[in-house]
DNA sequence: CATAAAAAATACTAGTTGGTATAAAAAACA
DNA sequence: TGTTTTTTATACCAACTAGTATTTTTTATG
């Protein structure tokens, strides 16, 4: 990789990270250039503007990690109702970027970003509806196969089990423990089940 | 009402209609100002800091809204499984202040605020507290009349319940269209169905 | 009515914001 | 190598931010 493309990644991974914790609008550009050590020169060399970057985020880091983390692996799913657990468990309790009291990266994003800015509410738009999507594909295979019940309806337990999700989220950051984490997996395992 | 009085809740309605369309960190106090026609020194003259005006707006507007249309009804209620559809469903569909693209106040707070402020997250923290209390109260309260299965664990429900309300909320936004609120609500009946 | 206290108006500050203009250095290529 | 193009560095700007100091007006009260 060129080290001009290397710097451009680099602004766009610390950028994330510093978004994630702090918010998007209450990151500047100062403060990227900083922890960053890259210069402003640099950093509008890269990037138009700061939306421009935003939007770079999404499209060169969210949208690639979920792909290859949470939309293939249930593309492949054999078995749709333990993988939808296992994805928002690991999700949930696993993964080691994601923290607590930070939230989910595309729900926050999404919260703060679409009264302000329809390029990142369009973008955030197609990487959450390929999710649920994929969810929904999932489902009436599981029903073909017998493994889901034929009178549940996919979307509606898609949109049920993506909402829960960014909820839980929520809560999170409000309780800043995992226990209540905890709970919500226990109910949720019992909610999948009632789907066979 | 002295007039004094009046100033500081035209203050507080205005700012957190702008908040909640906006957010809190990008409604400046020259925007409130300006919307409410109250000058600089009304302003701090009625709150010290711009946070203590956030605070003031969950104490004295959110809570209690929360406490009369959505805490209380629930306390009465006889008919648990059908006044838990029936809050969210008028919260989604029919609550006149609150719009699809906007999501949730309480949920854009907390998302926003958790990583800056301390107070605020100890106040929604409260709010929401007090909610989902008064849901696992009436399941429980529902499960001795039995309205509702012995083995559902109240916890749980009351987890789901709020964390699909805060999740559909998010997707609304970014959806803006209330379809999504329709299917959502279909799912949720089911779900409630199922605790009978 | 006089006077003290409460409330509101005005003008200002120091710091931060996203973004620009221009120059310098590094890389690519002839 | 010399020269063009890409990449980075530096210094700057106008607009905006939360908050302050001070004065003026309004209200309550004896």
């Amino acid at each position: 990789m060129s080290k001009a493309a290397n710097t451009r990644l680099t602004i766009l991974h610390k950028a994330f990270e510093l978004i994630y914790t702090k918010g998007y609008q209450t990151t500047s550009i100062d403060e990227i250039i900083a922890t960053t050590k890259v210069t402003k020169g640099a950093f509008y060399y890269h990037f138009k503007t700061k939306d421009e970057m935003g939007i770079a985020i999404i499209e060169e880091i969210l949208k690639p990690t979920m792909m290859k983390h949470f939309i293939e692996p249930i593309e492949k799913s054999q078995n749709p109702i333990d993988d939808f657990y296992n994805m928002i468990s690991y999700l949930l309790m696993d993964d080691p970027f994601l923290q607590v009291k930070y939230g989910c990266p595309v729900g926050n994003l999404t919260q703060e970003m679409s009264p302000w800015n329809n390029n990142f509410t369009e973008a955030l738009r197609e990487l959450v509806s390929q999710w649920k999507l994929t969810i929904i594909k999932a489902i009436e295979k599981g029903q073909e196969e017998g493994l889901i019940r034929r009178d549940v309806i996919a979307e509606q337990v898609a949109l049920f089990i993506l909402s829960g999700y960014w909820g839980i989220r929520n809560f999170g950051k409000l309780q800043n423990n995992n226990s209540v984490y905890v709970v919500y997996l226990q109910g949720f395992k019992k909610y999948l089940n009632n789907l066979k």
